[in-house]
DNA sequence: CATGGTCACAGGTCAG
DNA sequence: CTGACCTGTGACCAT
């Protein structure tokens, strides 16, 4: 198949969205290569630009917030050094004195005037007066910024995108932790810090299928409801979900072959239920041998028949898969990887619980099929808090940011570096709080039901999504690990599933942080 | 056929005039487009749109008609399918002006803090998607919601009836809490939705007012400006604690006579502390009889003295006392009144010891101190919630949402009312949202230690202020009971301080709310 | 493939 | 509040 020739050539190096190709010299977008065109224009009738930051000079420049503020983005195209001639492309960073002070609102007007040009004093480079700031080595300078990914290859941008995009968080846990252990994998498989909000699902991993439209900046709102409706608009048909490879995934289980082998494959099944949404495994449903028992009722009073027993061992080693994934997520978020390696064994551990039953909730593990074969005792407090997490009907983006200010949480007690971790969830909260105001999950608003039916408001929304944390918070890693791992309290392991004479997951948890 | 295909785009479809073009994914006029933006606008802002048809919804919307009725015209807007994200257009920085009216820069707006523009050093917003949030000073002060009855033909907001204005919540323990008895609450007693606010200081908004003259069109809602805000300290409130003082608390007590008797007047003492806000009761630094002996180092180690009994009664009425004023806090919310009396009991009791702890850190009350003389033994998990809370500086007018949040508690399992609770946390959390973005309470942060919240923005305080919330869930009643009424879990009552054989705190509690 | 150019349509303005 | 009007944006196209 090739449905779209159109090249990939990756994302925009100013502010994240899909590049469009090469502009200037730097891959980027539509949209900052009609703005930095525009700007030079205007550059060249006016003899200056007239941007002027109305901030600090630090506003981020990120596909949602490109058009907040023009000055800086004109410094960030100048940053990822743009030029006027795209034949000019190899220059050594010349770096000239960067005589200008930079600071505050000062207007920017260097740019590079080509040869050809005369007349500008060549104050040729944009050279970023700030960029100290910027720095990893730096302790915690600015609150919005962290430092770059470990590894990136060009160092570029990398350095600039303080602020984690939120779309570290939203990789799937598709990937990268395989780095370490083989090679550099695909540059491209990194974070690609395309569309943080994407509620929508998305599929495409490798250059394979740009189909793409799906990572369009400000996708649809609502996935699929009532849109087609019109049918004329929308120039590029939409691309459907396809069906995404089970392949990479493969990969990952390597990495942990150091855990107690709790963890292994297998995610197909969580994969496929993923982008059902809100399906119910089949595992329940049809791969139930004995269908004549009533799972409900039997299964809490009597002995656990075979097929129960074999449910059960299918269902934790589901869940187990599922803690691989958070795994996965976790290291492919490049703040949190800059953590100290204690810190991010203990926010683990101390998270994983919150983080799990999001997650599955979010992949719609099936929960209450889970919990009817397990013989844990008492799970009304779990349900409830499922079905409160549930009706909420968080999407994608909502899930991702709320998992984000789960795992990063300051106040666990021995932290090393509080402070940073502080920031990162003040960072994710404030990005969840953009989200949501702007109503990425407003259902259609012309369902025109006067009924109460849509609480809507936006502006309650974040609220209420962070008000589910304290219900979260009361869950005890026990009943969790009661009722989806087959672990009981007590001292021997009750459930023979558990195969290995591990301790609990937290243990497992902790150690696949600390070593490795 | 179709001779102008050119600049006769059609008909606009929402009032048949002539379309400029299509407008959000519709042909529309721009009359609609601007009104449709300007709805959007209105409902991300505020929490919903307050259009109200005064006929029966079936407005004709045309030309000549299109202005008669908002609500018609939007629900026209919403029916031809009028949406918001029609192209990716994200939100742009307010446009320059014609700089003639500001000295500074060129182009610097109106409002928007510029750095170079005024003193208010403070922090600026690193980055602000939303620049109509932070707009002028927002017209409405507070929660401008008045309660339209129970009617609405459009059924827009129909949803967000029940609101309680904000007001309720700041009565000080004060009042009205006889009026349960069966009178109607005296709606025009109640003060205006004036200054929920005033706590802190804040002046630069006058100097802001002019300018945002534009947008200022309906002063209605900011009732009255916010004259009264800065400098008259709370005018009314003091007035009316005051005058209420011992009338209203013999009442009450009444109510409480089925009580141990635990609960007692005397609650002058923390009346005072409550205006001076941020003091130490003086009970612990001058009454303190004994003040030879250090207090920290002997409690701990040896017998309570003599000295040290005296001191921990003192300590535990003072805290019995600030149940009191809980308990009658909640009675002048006149929502809750409305609820079912187990409701409320049901709520009281799985939330006092939040709100009592809460209330503490608001009055003063010296909890470090009560802890010294307390034989509780590990406050440590205590100890460092209250710095957490104390760190964040809340305001009064934060500590007050913030308790209402955490009364609402919908998720209580039993409650008859849960949607009607889980409304009023909405509408509360709401309101916290509209006033920390309005920044009052960022006060002079240089005091505190620069690390700590340096608030990035003023749209992370939210979100801050709400993740305390998880902490505090995890506080149990045992640990307050112990540390601060002298009560330990063991079935012997400890301390002889608590008087009668009162059980615990939660079922005196109970039994008021429930009876009477 | 990049470039420059185009223009429908965003958001912001500000008299009315 | 309304809406004619402005500037800027970016998807698209011809080169
Ligand atoms: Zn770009
Ligand atoms: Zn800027
Ligand atoms: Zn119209
Ligand atoms: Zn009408």
């Amino acid at each position: 198949m090739e449905p779209t020739p159109l090249s990939y050539r990756g994302l925009c190096m100013v502010c994240g969205d899909k590049a469009s190709g090469k502009h200037y010299g730097v891959p980027s977008c539509d949209g900052c290569r009609g703005f930095f065109k525009r700007s030079i224009r205007r550059y060249i009738d006016k003899r200056s630009l007239d941007y002027v930051c109305k901030e600090n000079g630090n506003c981020i420049v990120d596909v949602a917030r490109r058009n907040q503020c023009q000055a800086c983005r004109f410094k960030k195209c100048l940053q990822v050094k743009m030029k006027r001639e795209a034949a000019v492309q190899h220059e050594r960073a010349p770096r000239k004195r960067p005589d200008y002070f930079c600071g505050g609102p000062v207007g920017v007007t260097p740019f590079a005037p080509h040869p050809s040009h005369h007349g500008p004093p060549s104050l040729t480079f944009p050279y970023y007066p700030f960029s100290f700031l910027l720095k990893p080595p730096g302790p915690y300078p600015v609150p919005p910024f962290l430092s770059p990914p470990p590894h990136s290859s060009t160092g570029f941008n990398s350095a600039f995108t303080p602020f984690y995009t939120a779309t570290s968080l939203f990789n799937t846990a598709t990937v990268p932790t395989t780095n370490h252990k083989g090679k550099d994998i695909p540059s491209p498989s990194l974070p690609p810090p395309p569309a943080p909000p994407p509620a929508t699902k998305r599929e495409e991993s490798k250059e394979q299928e740009p189909v793409s439209s799906s990572s369009s900046p400000v996708p649809a709102y609502k996935t699929e409801g009532s849109d087609d409706s019109s049918p004329s608009e929308t120039k590029k048909e939409k691309s459907e979900v396809s069906k995404s490879s089970d392949v990479d995934r493969m990969e990952i289980n390597g990495c942990y072959k150091s855990s107690p082998s709790a963890l292994r494959e297998s995610t197909e099944l969580i994969h496929v239920t993923e982008d059902k949404d809100q399906e119910e495994v089949d595992v329940n449903d049809d791969s139930s041998p004995s269908p004549q028992m009533s799972p409900t009722e039997d299964t809490r009073t009597t002995q656990p028949t075979q097929a129960i027993f074999l449910k059960r061992t299918i269902f934790v080693d589901k869940a187990k898969d599922l803690v691989v994934r958070i795994i996965d997520w976790t290291r492919s978020i490049p703040p949190f990887l800059q953590l100290p390696r204690r810190d991010q064994a203990k926010l683990m551990e101390e998270t994983w619980t919150e983080l799990w039953l999001l997650t599955a909730i979010q992949t719609g593990y099936p929960l209450n099929e889970a919990m009817e074969v397990s013989d844990a005792p008492n799970t009304s407090q779990i349900r409830c808090l499922i079905s409160k997490i549930t009706s909420m009907r968080l999407d994608i983006s909502e899930f991702v940011y709320l998992k984000g200010i789960v795992l990063f949480r300051p106040e666990i007690p021995g932290l090393r570096e509080p402070l940073q971790i502080a920031l990162l969830q003040d960072q994710t909260q404030t990005m969840l709080l953009d989200y949501s105001l702007k109503g990425h999950s407003l259902g259609s608003p012309g369902s025109l039901s006067p009924t109460t039916t849509l609480n809507l408001s936006l502006k309650a929304r974040f609220g209420q999504i962070l008000l589910l944390l304290p219900l979260l918070r009361t869950l005890n890693s026990d009943a969790i690990e009661g009722a989806f791992f087959g672990i009981s309290r007590t001292t021997h392991t009750r459930s023979p599933v558990s195969a290995e004479g591990e301790g609990n997951i937290k243990q497992v948890i902790s150690d696949i942080y600390q070593r490795d």
